[in-house]
DNA sequence: TAGATTGTTAATCGATTAACAATC
DNA sequence: TAGATTGTTAATCGATTAACAATC
């Protein structure tokens, strides 16, 4: 059924997820890929193709139940159960993350924060306490999260995940400015808002020479 | 010399610069595209032709010298010059990326954080006095940023948006997971931990699959 | 000079979009 | 039935990578 779905294609669904939700709470029932495109901008073939990857979804002349198609992407995500997920890191950023609860809202579970500085182990954050790194492969065979966030400086970052991957850490999100190199089995997607703000960064410079 | 650089090149291109510091650092004085390949994992030929949109780098049968390499990266993303921005939302995102000190470091340079809670209107963050949003106009008059991140709530981010742009910014770093409707001239970059995780969430079930 | 590595062209690969028969 | 919109095929577009002449 789905025979190599693009990265691409996958980040447009956890959109249209989004977008799909916003819809419910107007309680519309149904949209076609047309209105899809108006609304969001994806190109409305776009979207019928991206959801051609995991089976039919639409009715011909109709359009998309707003509902079904929801379920049916939260499915596909994996994001209609709890993921139990591990924060490692309880610098700004960590707490900042520990404390969201956007997170909650789609069903990932925080289930521990790890740090390595004794004046914060021990400590509480939000309904947390923070735990010592030093400790995440025992700590991890009880909480068994599989999804792990890294949020430790640069420097450690590495080392760190090596630990995480040990510990049975199957996906890394990773916010530090460095290249994991991780197992072919371990996924990692990085978010690097410096590198985001050099892209804006040329784009303002080439916009104004025009 | 540069019609129409691929916006993966841009990313790369930061992704290069930071692994050209760390290599700096090393007191490394040339590298050859095979090595960049070898240690970041990207394609040899790929970073050879991110770097031709640009002009002539290397010296055959030597490679790269490192700092003149970062230097000239640096100036085509413009982050060789301080760019003053704003940050729009004193949440717990918000806090985090104010106190963040890589952004001084790449020389991002915080000049207004904002928020319209009574509560923290006037309140200290860090070494900043957040600001009513309220005043954005007036204010970025004074401040003259034309980059600006959006960490407030997905429900008021559009018009929080919409307000930056009357006061003149340009380009948006946006962390709210909703679409962004802005005019033409306005760039926008996304970032969405919550759809990584998708992503994330979803090659873990497949990796079980096998 | 011989060996290494660049910058660039051409080939490959993959993703986006247009078009349309099928169908509600 | 007529109109709308799907799912999918085929065409287009763009990005990645391999190959190699130029050159240090």
């Amino acid at each position: 059924m789905n025979p190599k779905v693009p990265i691409a294609t996958l980040e447009r669904l956890a959109t249209y997820l989004r977008f799909l939700i916003d819809l419910q709470a107007m309680r519309l029932e149904t949209i076609s890929s047309t209105e899809v495109e108006r609304q969001t901008g994806v190109n409305a073939a776009q979207f019928r193709k991206d959801l051609s990857y995991f089976g039919e979804f639409g009715k011909p002349g109709v359009g998309y139940n707003v509902v079904e198609l929801q379920n049916r992407i939260a499915r596909i995500l994996k994001v209609d159960r709890d993921q139990p997920m591990i924060v490692l890191g309880a610098g700004n950023l960590g707490s900042a993350l520990v404390g969201y609860h956007g997170l909650r809202e789609h069903r990932f579970q925080m289930v521990g924060v790890f740090d390595s500085s004794p004046t914060k182990i021990g400590a509480r954050l939000w309904d947390h306490e923070i735990l010592d790194i030093a400790t995440l492969r025992e700590s991890n065979a009880q909480l068994g999260a599989r999804i792990a966030i890294v949020a430790v400086p640069a420097a450690v970052a590495q080392s760190v995940a090596d630990e995480a991957i040990a510990s049975g850490i199957k996906a890394l999100l990773n916010f530090a400015p460095i290249i994991l190199r991780v197992p072919n089995r371990i996924v990692v997607r990085n978010v690097s808002f410096l590198q985001e703000l050099a892209v804006l960064s040329y784009y303002l410079a080439v916009d104004a020479q025009k």
